[in-house]
DNA sequence: CTCCCAAGTTGGTATATACCAGATATCCAC
DNA sequence: GTGGATATCTGGTATATACCAACTTGGGAG
């Protein structure tokens, strides 16, 4: 019936037409973690479409998440979404091996500077004070994950950040990650890569992650350390257990706005 | 080096150009809120490229959400980022609107049913026990901002749901924002919107978004609340203070899983 | 056997073109 | 002035084509 006597059938798009077909394949398993999808010329000839079109069914596909691309290699089913339970994260590192999750640290860079006037005022020290910055890059399964800066009071972890080989996984297990109940405000939003924020994960400019932004607290109050991660934004969720409490005794609180990185534009 | 006598400069790829040319106009203030984006065509013209080289640039302004499109209509600055502090969420609406915020809440939905299977585990009752759902959008300065499906017990709010007019805010404000000290189980990611969301959103279909599941229990621990939104990415970020435990402790504590939605592709 | 080059693959960029459908403005007839 | 047809905006979809650069593979020279 091309000319249905009711409304317009109105058809899918062709391209998403292919998505579907796509997002059906990789569900039902036919294709799993990381197996190639059909290239774009694959898929071209396959639905008889061009191969333009092609192309924006799997980026649509990779801009769920649902696929990853590797530059000129080809692109591969994602794989599944791991839990960051926020509340717990005393651990994450070792409690994601304890769950049996595979997850290796690669160190970018680790330095000594003096705190610049935004990171100054998060930690609530003076300009200059003496930090060590260190950023990785954690993979699940040699799969680039996320990317952490983290930024610590050096007097906090003297001794325990060597120059010369960094090894401050030692830091990471015994002071930072201490049976001791910490607090840490967290801010979580989703915002676009930076260009190589993306390159390091493996992602194409323009595309979204996550941004999880930490700031430490010992048991007195103090901060101590910030963290800043951006997260492949299809490989994990964020968990946390709240007490809600009333606006009037948050905003009376410290720290009222927790929005430094405000994220503008 | 054929021409240069140091590395290749690597020129950035046009529609990057142009990119980052609507970028700095949007940043700067040039464009402002809301204010359209000079069209594909007029791009195309300006910067003497093709049309789809100009509508690339323009969806990559939109998926970094610098911009959102209207069908047919064209492209705007996308509005400023809002902080939903998830730790004091208790007046949400009522604080939005204390913090000059114009929230509008758009009813779409209002029901009685019994529970299925997946939110009957969820909210830890009996398959078939009564509830109310209420799907409500959400908008800022007449912005769509994000959906709303709130599931609550039947029997906790009895008499606060008419059928006929529904208007649930009695029970937003009496109820479940009660001064009282509640938990919640949170969990945030970013999902792609389906296509029902993004038209409600003002979204391309397979664009993503921040999905936020909030499980709300009274002050004895009892679950009687869940609701899940989505939303318009860049329009929001997360902020929660957090308690820092052991894994251990947490993982031996009630509902370890916080990640029922697994929310696998 | 190893090493290197060439051929073929892949995605990335870019152009030119075409048609559709919704939204808007304009202008003319009434 | 009002109403309705029309022209012209907009983005959405789709094709055909072209070249480039990175990667893989295979074969041939040493």
């Amino acid at each position: 019936m091309s000319t249905t006597s009711h409304q317009t059938p109105a058809p899918l798009p062709l391209f998403r037409q292919i998505v579907d077909d796509l997002k059906s394949r990789i569900v039902s398993g036919d294709l799993s973690e990381h197996m190639p999808l059909p290239s774009e010329r694959a898929i071209a000839e396959l639905h008889a479409v061009s191969r333009m079109t092609a192309r924006r069914a799997l980026e649509a596909v990779e801009a769920e998440g649902l696929a990853y691309s590797k530059d000129r290699k080809g692109r591969f089913v994602s794989p599944k979404r791991l839990d960051y339970d926020v509340s717990s994260m005393s651990n994450f590192i070792s409690g994601a091996a304890a769950r049996g999750i595979d997850l290796q640290v690669e160190h970018l860079e680790s330095r000594s500077l003096p705190a610049g006037r935004s990171i100054a005022e998060i930690l609530a020290v003076p300009e200059g004070t003496a930090l060590y910055e260190n950023t990785r890059l954690f993979r699940r399964e040699g799969h680039a994950t996320f990317l952490e800066t983290e930024t610590v009071l050096a007097d906090r972890c003297a001794g325990l950040l060597p120059k010369t080989p960094p090894h401050p996984e030692s830091f990471l297990q015994k002071q930072r990650y201490s049976p001791l109940g910490h607090t840490a405000d967290i801010v979580i939003r989703m915002r676009a890569l930076a260009p190589e924020e993306a390159g390091l994960l493996g992602l194409m400019p323009y595309q979204s992650g996550i941004e999880q932004e930490q700031l430490v607290r010992d048991p007195s109050g103090t901060a101590f350390c910030f963290s800043r991660q951006i997260w492949r934004g299809e490989m994990a969720q964020f968990s946390a257990r709240a007490i809600i409490k009333q606006a009037q005794s948050i905003s009376g609180g410290r720290d009222p706005d927790g929005a430094r990185g405000q994220a503008t534009p």
